[in-house]
DNA sequence: CGCCGAGTTGAACTGAATCAAGAAACGTGG
DNA sequence: CCACGTTTCTTGATTCAGTTCAACTCGGCG
């Protein structure tokens, strides 16, 4: 159940066995069905989870009605709203699994004591913010500059697992672009090529 | 010279006076006049920069030399290219001084010793990050739901202070429009106002 | 077998970019 | 402190990438 995790620790960290063993206890396990809700707009988030199997996305939905995927999470990541989280305001971000799904759940009280009892848990967390905000920019950064064709290949590039295992929309959803902007990307793309 | 940041640290975490006058020794300080680079595209980052007074940039530039504002610093702020820092490769950002200011310098080296001196700093630099992420996620659903008005508007709000000192065509750049689209959005919303 | 969500295709429309030119503000050196 | 060059901002005309709306196809699964 936690090969996934600790194996991320220990890319990032050194531990010991021991603390590992420990980590164990701040967590609780929950299966998620395809289209199930971790979360949804207007709860407090209760959870970061960790996913050891299967992925997940978090998402917003705009006045029109329109869904705008923030995240995806496969194996291996985390997800959950921090600013919910943090401050117990309802949440303005849903999360939803995308395939049939194993989690690990750790509450904001739990994380608190998690960091107090092993502190060197800080240092995972700096790094793994670290990484993310490095990823974050530069998709910030893709979205402002690039045309939709460019975000495309751009996120082959990067994330080609994630093109195979979900959805084509959601795709799109997250590029910012609509379904038949991508269609007729994708369309393209395989006629030149 | 170190009013700032010893401000946002007690903002965080709670803190020595003694560890205060420890983490002095990990900082160099560095005065910057307008327009000076304090890293440009193809160098190497050395330094994290915390901003004392003034105001700085990063930016990248695209292959048709449009500039890209990823990030403004004022004062309170921390500023650098992450990516280059930690893995030693040339950057592909540049980040110089809007105003004249003064910065505090830290270099990755004297960072990693400075946590290692003050284990607690892991929790003020993880609370930043998760800050920053938080602020990040925001302004991406915003580039990638909202018109350039919307835009607009949601910065006037979000940063007032950043609108009042910073060029506008700078504004435009970090929002990912043109100059002359925010030019107009100004002059509507002023007429409508 | 029939239905429903996902993807495709086409045609018309539109928000913002581009190109171009002028006005205003700024700061630098004489 | 003024004059001149350089940025910055504004305004107008045109163009275009991507959206919207609508209809149709396909594959799965209940």
């Amino acid at each position: 159940m936690f090969e996934q995790l600790f194996h991320s620790i220990n890319e990032k960290i050194q531990i010991t066995g021991e603390d590992l063993g420990e980590i164990k206890q701040f967590f609780v396990s929950r299966k998620l069905r395809k289209r199930q809700f971790l979360l949804q707009e207007g709860d407090v988030c209760k959870y970061t989870a960790f996913v050891e199997k299967g992925s997940l996305r978090s998402y917003s939905i705009d006045e029109k009605g329109n869904e705008h995927i923030l995240q995806f999470a496969l194996e291996g990541w985390w997800i959950s709203d921090q600013y919910s989280l943090f401050t117990g305001e309802p949440s303005s971000y849903n999360i939803d699994a995308i395939e049939d799904s194993d989690l690990l759940l750790i509450t904001h009280a739990s994380f608190e004591s998690m960091m107090n009892k092993i502190p060197r848990m800080e240092k995972y967390f700096r790094l793994l913010l670290q990484n993310n905000m490095i990823a974050l920019h530069r998709r910030l950064v893709a979205s402002l500059s690039l045309s939709a064709e460019e975000k495309y290949t751009n996120m082959v590039n990067a994330y080609p697992n994630i093109i195979q295992r979900v959805p084509q929309h959601m795709i799109a959803s997250y590029l910012g672009i609509t379904p038949e902007t991508l269609s007729r990307i994708r369309k393209q793309m395989s006629s030149v090529k």
